[in-house]
DNA sequence: CAAGTGACAGATTTCAATATCTGTCAGCAG
DNA sequence: CTGCTGACAGATATTGAAATCTGTCACTTG
């Protein structure tokens, strides 16, 4: 017998067969053959399949958000920052989607099922926007009544070139065009946007 | 024999099939018994089932449009206006979502199916929110380069609240104020948006 | 006794036979 | 002639029996 169990191996076996048969067909029986065990030993691991999934993704969110860290530098703007952290978002999820199709799709899963690991990426994801716009603020590059209902505004305005059920639309020729347009108007409102109860005009 | 077989009434016997089945389940054959005839009969007026699919879902879209034309009025900002509109398209669509549930879902379906009738739906709402931009710009009281451009980056901006794919999360309380949030800070970048000059910070 | 096994019950999925549906068209009835 | 019918071929959906999978646990093994 081989080393000892872990439930990293089970992980990196379970993203294996996972790339391998996608979500639909990846079963705990498989994980097991490729790990040469029975599948009662995965069960020592991780309580269910659910549990299991959720591990893999949650591994795999990691290292987006290790990708993910904004890009404060010398000289540049608040707007160059949040503009750059989006563009990457979006690459990133784009190329995920293609590249790392399978596990891509085992994230729709989740997404779909809206379990606490997403709720954790997004809240992570809002958290960095939230950090971006502060520090404008702190600036007067932006402003705003209330930073974290303004860093989900933007979350949420962005939604179309983020969100796992619109990756269809990444393919086309103008969505680059579309997306430019978007960023530009919402970097527009951040820098003299006031949330509705505060809001005053013109 | 009653009255001649007219494409309304295999139109208003459609609706009402779909509505009882869904679209899943609901079959030509189904729609020509609940008119008493033989369901070649209905391959006189639609060429396929999805010719009929479409013009059921454009009728349907049609009295939406009608409900969804720009209330400009008398000291009305062309920012209430667009807030109004904007509120409303989400009220329709949250209220068909789950009045007009079986109908949605079909118009889902074919927004899967990226169909020519999904098209023209697209192009009509995105072309009124182009009215009600160029109005603004007409009073200085919004700034932009291209307005159908920012047409198209409003509506993709406000995607989360009536794109069907989010249909789901419209029952949420908190979705309201992320409603509001987003509009606000849509409109606050209309105000801005591309400007060089003018109006500095804050 | 810690780590893993494999047989088991109930849930879920597969598969192939069967039934139904879509779309066509020759023909019938007014 | 015009509008409708109904039988038909091929495509799609349903169904139920068999296979597989999930999750459990008493038991082996080092």
């Amino acid at each position: 017998m081989a080393e000892a169990l872990t439930g990293e191996a089970i992980l990196a076996a379970t993203e294996e067969v996972l790339r391998r048969y996608g979500p639909a067909k990846a079963t705990v029986v498989d994980v097991a053959k490729a790990l040469g065990v029975s599948h009662g030993s995965v069960y020592r691991h991780f309580a269910t399949k659910a549990a299991l999934r959720e591990a893999v993704t949650k591994r795999w969110l990691a290292a987006i958000h290790e990708e993910m860290t904004p890009a404060f530098g010398e000289g540049l703007t608040a707007a160059e920052v949040l503009r750059a952290w989006l563009q990457k978002l979006f690459d990133e999820k784009r190329r995920a989607h293609h590249e790392d199709e399978e596990l891509f799709a085992t994230f729709r899963t989740l997404v779909h099922e809206s379990s606490d690991i997403v709720e954790y990426h997004l809240g992570h994801m809002v958290g960095q926007l939230t950090r971006i716009i502060s520090a404008g603020v702190e600036t007067h590059e932006f402003v705003t009544d209330d930073v974290d209902v303004t860093a989900q505004a933007v979350w949420d305005a962005t939604n179309r070139f983020h969100h796992p059920a619109h990756a269809r639309e990444w393919t086309g020729p103008r969505v680059q065009e579309e997306f430019d347009a978007v960023v530009s108007l919402v970097i527009a409102g951040l820098r003299y946007n006031r949330v509705p109860s505060a809001a005053g005009d013109a």
